[in-house]
DNA sequence: TTGACATATGAACATTTGATCATATATTAG
DNA sequence: CTAATATATGATCAAATGTTCATATGTCAA
């Protein structure tokens, strides 16, 4: 501990930094949503549904891949309430959850472009 | 292909959501910035970062982890264009590089907190 | 130059992850 | 009920990832 202590350089700012970033369980919730956003594959598919809806089938359609890793993709999409569905008889609607989701899409793509 | 082709549902969606899908290096691009921001050990170091510019060893404190384990996630944040850095001497300084970092920090935050 | 300090990098290892295949569930039609 | 369709899940395995320790680089002071 001591040692830690001798090592800090600015200690005004450290405790400024350390007071702002969030709580560990906070920390990992986000790293969480990132985490979710961080594969090309899902990427895709938030990026088609922020289009419109679309079914399990469609989606595998334009991700170019089987339904089964569309819905192994979606499982996770899903638990982290980047998506939620609804259910139309066999077929099973996808779309983005919230808005947040969409910011976070665009932030994105301004950051790659520039 | 033609079996591809027989599963579409629903052919009009699926086409705008094929159109509105970014080209597969900008998704590339995107998923790397959004890994930068999977993990809970760098999100601390941005978070950090996003109160003001500190040094490896004031982010090891911050962290509480070693500054070469720091080191090792400056560099990866660094190839991402998520952090710049300046030399003063023996100390190299990091910050933010752009304000979409923070934008994508602020909304991810806040879809966690719903 | 040498030594001390701050940071960066390389290699090795355990853990995590995404894709695939097989199987299970849910819904509807007959 | 059974068959067919749409989706979900479990198990397996190769590939990617984060951490650690050891070493290298860069800067300054003496």
């Amino acid at each position: 501990m001591e040692q830690c202590q001798e090592k800090i350089l600015h200690m005004a700012q450290v405790k400024r930094a350390v007071d702002n970033v969030p709580d560990s369980n906070t920390l990992q919730n986000m790293a969480d949503i990132f985490k979710a956003l961080s594969d090309p594959s899902r990427l895709k598919i938030v990026t088609a549904l922020s289009v419109c809806e679309l079914c399990v089938c469609d989606l595998a359609a334009v991700c170019g891949s089987s339904e089964s890793a569309v819905s192994h993709q979606l499982r996770i999409l899903r638990n982290l309430k980047i998506v939620r569905y609804r259910r139309e008889g066999k077929i099973v609607f996808y779309r983005l959850d919230d808005d947040h989701v969409k910011s976070l899409i665009s932030q994105s793509l301004q950051h790659v472009k520039e």
